[in-house]
DNA sequence: CGGTCCCTTGATATTCATCAATATCAGTGG
DNA sequence: CCACTGATATTGATGAATATCAAGGGACCG
């Protein structure tokens, strides 16, 4: 069950109609390589709802698989929970991203995925999808190419839990942020951080404090200026070298 | 490039012609759900070659992309290297799992796959797998679940990256083997870890001397046995506790 | 049997989590 | 507009978990 079936006060007819054939996101999303006719038909069976508020679920934890989701715009964090009940948010997911993915295997939603702000998605029923993949090969390539490209991210991210010390983690985030508000064609430099101190604490494997005077570190190393939500990358080749640098030399960081 | 090329000597008439249809891991691996002529076509398409040895790789991290590979008897530990050369395991892989889904997205391996022990592995050439499953929808299906399944694997790793104790990492890792040697057709209770402390250490994120510590710990406890790569789960209830309790209590374990 | 690699064990160092206190922010209602 | 409330963020002090360093012991392989 999605929450969208509560909030029936605002309708934006302008996004409802909005199809991929005009979606500035193409070139990131489903439709890459999909053109005309082909294009058509995968724009009928997506649903697109009125936009979700922040704290609003895209989907819940167990819930039944019944869609694969393309963020429109705003960002989603998706998260299981553990044994012991705390919750591990496993990514932050910016518009073009599909989300949903790792529910095709056991039919069910092995984790939740929850509006960081106001959000809207585009709905893609998976058994359609699958039968439009059989006819468009294109659709089919494309459709394991997300899926593969999804396995890539999080091996990354393995190796960033695994290996990488707290200053690395958050640099690693950082960029990670910049890259991809750059390829949706925001600046690099400057953003809004949507997801709370917390979770950027808990995706790291963190401590919230950690982060917090990771922020005031950086802001003193002239890093990044951080105003509350708003953070701005005044030396990203920095932040690049620091992401890389492993265990070795970390406070020669300040002088050279 | 593969090793495959450089071994000669031995050559395994009956593991060279053994075929989906007489493979008892027919359950566990692509052709799930897949029978009769389709079963055949699946094949037709696959390249059985001699065993590598130790150490050869199944694909060197940067190759281009052609096939996946299907593990067959053996295992083969995955890894990316880091910007500062490091290695970071990625997975363990046993008969049965499918290697090399990471690499679709960009065609190029994004990780190396090397053989722990004597290993052979069944060759999937991708375009020739790609045109079949539009043929055989069951076998498109199937495909997108063992990727979906992947992913969910690598999210259930990175919690435990993100939020567990050493205790609890390496309890992790000994059921899942031990779960996964099950669904195999081995002892749950006693196998041998193919793979070295140092990997161990590794995938956990841990130090060899961490993992040491824990093997002697956990002995001294009562929960397991080991003797070198030799390893038996005394008590799989009281590991299986250990997974799950998160940071509380842990010295309790050894009284309770 | 000798060499090398891998593993184990102990002593010490470091990073980061935890605890506790304060500060700031976003709403809410007076 | 301002005081109040709860959530979120920052900052400092302390401690615990685990890495690192150093040395010895055992297994495997020719």
């Amino acid at each position: 069950m999605t929450d969208t079936g509560h909030h029936h006060k605002i309708i934006d007819i302008s996004s409802v109609k909005q199809a991929c054939s005009g979606c500035s996101l193409q070139q990131l999303c489903l439709p890459l390589g999909i053109n005309g006719d082909d294009l058509q038909r995968l724009d009928a069976l997506i649903k697109r709802h009125r936009p979700l508020t922040r704290g609003h679920h895209v989907f819940h934890l167990g819930d039944e698989f019944r869609a694969l989701y393309a963020i429109r715009c705003g960002s989603v964090k998706t998260y299981t929970i553990t044994e012991d009940g705390s919750e591990q948010i496993t990514g932050f997911h910016l518009p073009g991203e599909i989300i949903g993915l790792d529910a095709i295997n056991s039919n069910r939603h092995p984790c939740g995925a929850k509006a960081l702000e106001t959000t809207s998605v585009c709905d893609i029923p998976f058994n359609r999808l699958e039968e439009l993949a059989l006819l468009i090969p294109d659709l089919g390539r494309q459709l394991l190419r997300i899926m593969s490209r999804e396995i890539q991210a999080d091996e990354e991210l393995l190796t960033l839990l695994g290996k990488k010390s707290a200053e690395e983690r958050l640099a690693s985030l950082l960029l990670s942020l910049s890259k991809r508000f750059q390829q949706r064609g925001f600046s690099p430099r400057e953003f809004r951080l949507s997801m709370s101190r917390n979770d950027i604490g808990n995706y790291l494997g963190l401590a919230v404090e950690t982060v917090s005077r990771l922020f005031t570190r950086f802001q003193q190393q002239g890093l990044i200026e951080v105003q509350n939500k708003y953070i701005r990358l005044q030396n990203m080749e920095q932040l690049q070298e620091i992401t890389g640098l492993g265990a070795c030399g970390k406070t020669q960081l300040a002088e050279g």
